[in-house]
DNA sequence: TCCCAAAGTAAGTACTTACTTACCATTGAA
DNA sequence: TTCAATGGTAAGTAAGTACTTACTTTGGGA
């Protein structure tokens, strides 16, 4: 197997042993043997344990699976449909946590390990999401569309309810035995109890049922 | 020192350390060291490692601190003010999480590294939360106060709120440079934008107004 | 005063851990 | 054919790791 190809599988073997068992419980040997190779080679890919997970880290932070919350909702933005980017990014954001439920748990046990990437995704991510949330909805004040309350509160409620029920599906959870709800419901109802809380629009509820009626109309 | 005093100590100093390096990143010549004893004296009260882990998490879980929710907002359920009950609850949790966030850094550890004690509080104690609270819920939707909406979906957007925002302030900010927020502040605005969310009652938001004004009035 | 149980320790044991060294095997260009 | 670069390994090493053993200290009751 060609050095790139075999980096990468190790790279990817670790990624899971990481997530399911942390930095500390994860040896050299367990990533070597699930690599099917001699502990040696994870030694010539990687200088250390140590780098090596930190080129995870990078892999998931920096490679493919990064996502740019503000381009994912740009036309909703543009439309000012407050229903449309708050779902979407709740859909977004479960989507990826179903698709790479590993990312989550990799996260979590750099934040409690004190490990530094916490802190840079901390800093690159949810910084951003604060500040570009923050300003639409500041935005929104301004057309009087949201009531008076500081921005920060209303993304974390958010981020919350979306963070907390993705947990529960990976971590507490798994079965689904206290909800069980589709990423689209979930979006959906997180979303609405959102607005429902924010907007100043009295019958949001109900021209929110009017526009989904006329839009699922053929 | 007496038997049961030194034991206590072990244990004390033990579920810091735990809670900051994990159940594998925690030795038990630390753990000694820490207590200012010799190793040999932490497995004459404990048995093993696993078993100092287990009574840590009995410790935590069943003693003192084990809190009763139902209890702590009894009389807001019989009067069915709904925001007295939301609020009271969130204050309750996230004023238990500010004077001991090593509970919830322990109860994280142990549910990455799928440890019993995991299951255990999800079974005994959020379980009974989704309970009571849906109960609650149920009630207020027959009483007209609530829309028609499944219960679980308002009790997972609602402590979303509450366990991310902890999260926030003990893990990911302890600087609270992204909010920074009382804990009343927290639960009164957290629980404005969940019955806002969920209220039939439009004039909800000014009728609390009108509830708060004419009570901090002397 | 003596005694003995409980509190406490120093120095192990058997095993695991991250990481290294010295060596082998294939391959493709000179 | 040769030879050097590359992919790979077996067998280490030194420093942990959980846990044990064999021993010493101490304080309060008979």
């Amino acid at each position: 197997m060609a050095g790139d190809e075999r980096r990468l599988q190790i790279l990817r073997v670790a990624v899971s042993l990481f997530a399911h068992e942390g930095f500390r419980g994860t040896t050299t040997k367990k990533i070597a043997q699930a690599a099917g190779v001699s502990e040696a080679m994870v030694f010539r890919h990687f200088a250390n344990k140590e780098e090596l997970y930190t080129a995870i880290l990078d892999h998931k932070a920096c490679s493919g699976d990064a996502i740019n919350p503000e381009l994912m909702v740009a036309d909703a933005l543009k439309r000012k449909d407050d229903c449309a980017v708050f779902e979407g990014l709740a859909l977004g954001a479960l989507e990826h946590h179903e698709r790479d439920p590993e990312f989550q748990r990799l996260l979590l046990h750099s934040a409690l390990e004190g490990h530094e990437l916490a802190q840079m995704f901390f800093e690159k991510f949810v910084r951003r999401v604060y500040e570009f949330l923050g300003a639409y909805i500041r935005e929104r004040q301004r057309d009087g569309a949201i009531i008076e309350i500081d921005p920060a509160i209303v993304v974390r409620a958010f981020i919350g309810m979306i963070i907390h029920h993705s947990l529960n599906n990976n971590l507490w959870d798994p079965q689904r035995r206290l909800l069980n709800l589709s990423n689209e419901g979930a979006a959906k109802h997180f979303t609405d109890i959102l607005l429902g809380g924010i907007s100043t629009n009295r019958e949001f509820r109900n021209s929110r049922k009017e526009r989904r009626a006329t839009r699922t109309m053929p």
